[in-house]
DNA sequence: CGCCGTTATATTTGACTACATATAACGGCC
DNA sequence: GGCCGTTATATGTAGTCAAATATAACGGCG
């Protein structure tokens, strides 16, 4: 079973249809700086410029009242990036909201594959 | 009341990310070309060019195995634009999607909106 | 006080997208 | 066969966005 059945992975945006709004894009990014402690392996492992990732966490820091990643350079760790409480509270809702919405359309979600050229 | 609790519309897309995926952009559209049998009607009621419009619908048709619009020119009825059986059938579910996903994300939603700046 | 890998910023270049503009084609009806 | 509003297509242009490039700043530590 290669294709275990296609699945759309449901893409939730908010708070709406903009570029500096919070998505899958941005989830993913967090999940890899949580699991690697810097912003620039995690964009090497996603396959996205430094700049891009940067980019990226300076808008998700703007978006919400406090800050979803701390940042700090040099010294004796040479540096890195963490997720603070509020970053850990938002990816782990997100991630919640994207399962949810997986189950609840998995029904229309086929039917609408079969459709599909 | 004016504003009775931000809601997030969730904004679901497939088969994938890019641009010729179906989208809310494109289930809004399908709405008003079932509603006014155009598609110029449409695009201007959306607020975006004839041009943009048709090319939404192209790349509808091209994404399914059977179109979901129909178009006719010239003639007494000065041509038009018509939803075929599957677009109906497109559009429900589609809708329906949304509505579970509304649903089932409520908590998180509000909880999230908390956050926002 | 220099080493190091990271964060942080500025600038330029090229690609892509959106938009306006223009024009053709259609075809029942009078 | 001309009228009409729509579908359908082509083209040029401006504006926007992504990537590449380059460089500065940081600061514990040996």
């Amino acid at each position: 079973m290669p294709h275990p059945a296609p699945e759309l992975q449901p893409r939730l945006r908010f708070p709406d249809a903009g570029p500096d709004a919070f998505g899958p894009g941005k989830a993913e990014l967090l999940r890899h700086i949580a699991a690697t402690g810097s912003i620039r392996t995690a964009a090497t492992e996603l396959g996205m410029s430094y700049q891009r990732a940067w980019q990226l966490v300076q808008a998700m820091n703007r978006l919400f009242r406090a800050p979803l990643v701390t940042t700090s350079r040099g010294g004796g760790t040479r540096g890195g990036a963490q997720l603070t409480p509020t970053g850990e509270n938002v990816l782990l809702r997100y991630t919640r909201m994207q399962a949810a919405c997986q189950r609840a359309t998995r029904t229309d979600q086929r039917a609408l594959f079969r459709l599909l050229k």
